[in-house]
DNA sequence: TACTATTTTTAGATTTGTCTAAACTTATAA
DNA sequence: TTATAAGTTTAGACAAATCTAAAAATAGTA
C-alpha cells in the first residue's frame, strides 16, 4: 500500500539478509553496522518500517520481517541481481565492479523495465556471483551449496558462489580465474594450516583456509 | 568539485534547457513552472546553485548558467537521451513510454557505466525523438531543424524531432507512424486553417496545424 | 510620476534521514 | 544479587528540499 523510499528499501534489503545468515537474531546494532549508521537512526527507521507493516518490532527485542517486508526485499534483490548480470554480460564489466553500481540501478521504480530486462537477459537464474535472481513472485532457486572449505582432497567440485562479496575477495578469486560454473579439483589439503592445492583447468594453486572458506560449490557431476 | 545531488541537477538541465528555448529569460516562476514547484523553492535553491558556482544569479535579476554548470547540465542530458537509447532500441519500449524511466536512470552516477552504455548501443547520434545526444565533453550535432508548419506543399522532408515532448503527443504521432526518420511529402495546405494534407508512405492524412508546429524537420535529399 | 499588479524573496514550518549525548534496559559476572 | 558492561532508545539538533503566507522589489499603466 506504502511505497518505500530509496532508504527503506536500504534497509529492507539489509533486514532480509542479516534474518537469512541466521547468526543471531536480527538486532539494532547488527543493522546499523550493516547499514554503516548508528544505531539510534536504525531505532528510528524500524519505527518506521513497523508503522508500515513490513517488519515486526518491539522495543529491546529485535525486529522480524513480515511477509510484505519480504515481498520488498526480494524485489529490490530481484532488481539488483538483474542490473548485475545486465552489467557483467552485455556492457562486460567484470564480477568485482558492479555492486555499487547495481546498489544504484536497483531503486530505479519501474516493473515493467524489470520485466523487459529480465526477458532481454534471457531470464537469468543466477547472478554473476552465483546467487540465485528471485523471479517476480519472489520464488528462487536454492541449490544446496556448500563451504569449499569443506570439500575433500580427491574430489572434483564446479565453484556456484562466494559468502564473501567484497571487491577485494572477487579481484582475488578473478585472479586465479575462480568463477561461479568454473570446476575445481582439490589435489591435497595441509594439515598444518588447511590450505588446500587446487587444480583449476592446467593450473594449480594453494588457497589458503581464508579463502577456501567464503567458496561456495556442489559436487561435480558430468551431465550439468 | 561538488558532486550535484539529483535535485540540483534537475534544477540545472531546467535552466539549461530554458536557456535555450530563448523565450524570455530564466526567471523564477519560468523555472518554478517547468520543475512544478513553487517560486519560494526555486529561490532557495538558486542561492544553493549559485554559492557552487554553476549559475550567476542575482536577487530579482534572473539566472544565467554557467560554463560549469552547462558541463553539468549536458552531462544529465546525455545520460537521460543515452538510457532512452536503450529503453527504445534494447527493450523494445515506445518512444511515448521512456522519459519517465529515463528521469531516473540518468542520476546513476557511474560515468564508467555511462560510456560502456554508449559504445553497447553504437555512439548514437540522436536519442529516439530526433534529439541530439551530447557527447562526453558536452559536444553534439544540430542540423538545421525547422517546423513543419514552416514547409511548402509539393515539398518533400525528413522528420527529425519534436518540440513537444509530452506522451500524448508523441503516442499521437506514433499512431501516424510520423517518427523520426519518416519521409513526409505535403500535397496541400489549407489556406482556411493551415492544416495540411501529408503523405507517409502510402498513407495520406491531414495534420492540424497544432500538431505540425510541433513536429521538427529537415529537406529531403537522395543521398542520406 | 504615482499607483497597482506581478514577480520575487524572506520568514517560519514541515518531512526525511541523519547525528551526538544522555537515559534507560537487558545481559554478564563477581 | 548487585554492580558493571553492553546494547537500545529518547531527546534534541541539523541539513536538504519543500511548503504557505507575508514582505519587498520590479514592471506596467493611468
Amino acid at each position: 500500500m506504502y511505497q518505500p523510499t530509496a532508504t527503506e528499501e536500504n534497509y529492507l534489503k539489509a533486514i532480509y539478509h542479516l534474518s537469512n545468515t541466521g547468526l543471531k537474531s536480527v538486532n539494532t546494532s547488527s543493522i546499523a553496522s550493516s547499514m554503516e549508521t548508528t544505531a539510534a537512526s536504525v531505532t528510528d527507521m524500524l519505527r518506521k518500517l513497523s508503522d508500515k507493516e513490513w517488519i515486526n518490532y518491539e522495543k529491546y527485542k529485535g525486529v522480524k520481517i513480515t511477509r510484505k517486508g519480504e515481498k520488498v526485499a526480494l524485489g529490490i534483490i530481484r532488481k539488483h541481481r538483474l542490473w548485475e548480470v545486465f552489467l557483467t554480460n552485455i556492457l562486460e564489466f567484470e564480477w568485482d565492479e558492479v555492486h555499487n553500481m547495481a546498489e544504484e540501478l536497483e531503486h530505479v521504480s519501474s516493473e515493467e523495465l524489470i520485466k523487459r530486462l529480465d526477458k532481454f537477459l534471457g531470464h537469468p537464474k543466477f547472478d554473476p556471483h552465483g546467487d540465485p535472481i528471485p523471479d517476480q513472485t519472489g520464488k528462487m532457486e536454492s541449490h544446496d551449496k556448500f563451504n569449499l572449505s569443506a570439500g575433500e582432497a580427491g574430489e572434483k567440485y564446479i565453484i556456484t558462489g562466494v559468502t564473501d562479496h567484497s571487491t577485494l575477495f572477487l579481484k582475488h578469486l578473478r585472479k586465479y580465474g575462480l568463477l561461479p560454473g568454473v570446476t575445481v579439483s582439490i589435489a591435497e589439503i595441509m594439515d598444518y594450516d588447511k590450505s588446500m592445492l587446487v587444480k583449476v583447468n592446467k593450473d594449480k594453486f594453494h588457497l589458503s583456509l581464508e579463502v577456501s572458506k567464503n567458496i561456495l560449490i556442489k559436487k561435480y557431476v558430468s551431465s550439468k
